[in-house]
RNA sequence: GGGGGGAUACCAGAGCGGUCAAAUGGGACGGACUGUAAAUCCGUUGCUUCGGCUACGAAGGUUCGAAUCCUUCUCCCCCCA
């Protein structure tokens, strides 16, 4: 199955230039994606075009990273309706440092093989590359009226905000990228999500008209969630890559929770797993709906790629834990090793051992010595409606006293907010 | 430059001298149900040593009493030039 085809009927595939396809088909081609220095880390959000750089490789093609340390600096306006704050330089350094070493867990960057992945950063072309300079052999080709034809820009012009020189800029600046891999590492294709076909189009015309060369384009689908929400994003945020940034357990977590439609999707967007595979699953999965297969096999591919199988182990022991059956009893058995490992990426708090001899009210506790609610009065509101655990028992009354006979191990406390909001409290 | 309207809790938005810690809707959080889901239903949504305390753009004032009336200031919106 060739690239394309595989995109295709993985629903991944939003928008391609006639042509490509042929091209791919003729033999290994360079292709790349850019992605944007914005954070310290990659998100769940990035993981359509790493999924797709990844077939790309596995197709026989040579996939290119880019990191946007010029882009970066400038902004894309594509999606946003209001002008971007800029980051210092400093930032974005960091930033494309981070990306870098996020992005080569994923690619075969080592080998030897002639369609090893590259990585690459605009900075190193742009940094030299004088404003007059660039106007003259850039801009020169392009009219503005073509620039303001694109979504991006006209959105912005239509719209009350307005757009500053230097967004309006940005398609050029990644355009001349495309051109700059086109011409020195015969990169032949961008790939993106589909808001920046506008963009990546900037390229293909920019290499046409200044290198009478062809280039060519792909998009993906933008990730969609059934009840119309925003993808990647949970109540605390962002999902993250960085395991520092978003818990390998609360990154299973984010996977195991979606909704059944938006896991027959994703299953086919996120895993290596063949047709035949997913179907099998999906399958199964109807069977037996409630045993959530489908967001299993999901979650477990993805958390295993992006961190490891240590870490998916930790994170399914963790899961077992704080929703199985499991009763505090397992937490006797486990060394404090075992114990900071099962509630890795739940919050911990250190309370006094001391003061916890000598008996807290639970309120106190919970809302002073540890900050698991802003006030004691919501501590004590939702105690009262039954919301509240310590060592997974709930808590009837507000003015209990908890003392020391309570710990774990002699050390350890588990608070429980609702069902999901695990604390740990540690004595010392 | 002239005239008018407004600023209320996370958001939207009522209240227009006491009964207002402030209606209602949304959101958020919690409970029941369930598949760690969706839908639904229920509860909570300023702090508290449970006596009170601090709050309706800011600062003053009138009053026994102000989110509500007056003055000044700041910021928004609309209309006319």
């Amino acid at each position: 199955m060739n690239f394309v085809e595989e995109l295709r009927w993985r629903g991944m595939l939003h928008d391609i230039m006639p042509g490509t396809e042929e091209e791919l088909n003729k033999g290994i081609v360079s292709g790349y994606i850019g992605f944007d220095p914005t954070a310290d880390s990659l998100h769940v959000g990035h993981l359509t075009q790493i999924m797709t750089l990844i077939h790309f490789q596995k197709a026989g093609h040579k996939p290119v990273a880019l990191v946007g340390g010029a882009t970066g600096m400038v902004g894309d306006p594509s999606g946003k309706s209001a002008e971007r704050n800029l980051l210092s330089e400093e930032t974005q350094n960091t930033n494309v440092a981070s990306l870098k070493s996020q992005l080569s867990k994923f690619l075969d960057f080592e080998s030897d093989a002639p369609n090893s992945a590259e990585m690459v950063n605009n900075y190193d072309w742009f940094k030299n590359f004088s404003f007059l300079d660039f106007i003259r052999d850039v801009g020169k080709h392009l009219t503005v009226n073509y620039m303001m034809a694109k979504d991006s820009v006209r959105k912005r012009l239509e719209g009350e905000t307005g757009m500053s020189f230097t967004e309006f800029s940005y398609q050029l600046v990644q355009g001349y990228d495309f051109y700059w891999l086109w011409k020195n590492k015969n990169c032949l294709i961008q790939m993106g999500g589909s808001d920046q076909w506008g963009n990546i189009v900037t390229g293909t015309e920019l290499i046409r008209r200044i290198g009478s060369g062809s280039a060519f384009a792909l998009t993906t689908q933008l990730i969609k969630k059934s009840d119309g929400t925003k993808f990647g994003k949970t109540e605390s945020g962002a999902v993250w890559l960085d395991a520092k940034k978003t818990s390998p357990y609360k990154f299973y977590q984010f996977w195991l929770n979606a909704a059944d439609d938006d896991a027959k999707n994703w299953i086919r967007i996120f895993s290596l797993k063949s047709k035949e595979e997913i179907e099998a699953l999906e399958k199964e999965h109807d069977g037996a709906a409630h045993l959530r297969i489908l967001q299993k096999a999901l979650a477990e591919e993805i958390t295993i790629r992006t961190h490891s199988e240590e870490a998916l182990h930790t994170a399914l022991k963790t899961s077992e834990f704080l929703f199985g059956t499991g009763s505090v009893d397992f937490l006797h058995q486990l060394d404090d090793e075992g114990v900071l490992e099962v509630f890795e990426g739940v919050q911990q708090f250190n309370i006094s051992k001391t003061e916890l001899e000598s008996g807290i009210i639970v309120t106190d506790l919970l809302a002073e010595k540890a900050a698991v609610f802003p006030s004691k009065g919501e501590a004590r509101k939702m105690i009262q409606g039954g919301g509240v655990s310590l060592n997974r028992q709930k808590l009837t009354d507000v003015t209990q006293v908890v003392s020391a006979d309570l710990l774990i191990n002699g050390k350890y406390l588990i608070a429980q907010k609702g069902k999901k909001n695990y604390f740990l409290l540690i004595a010392s």
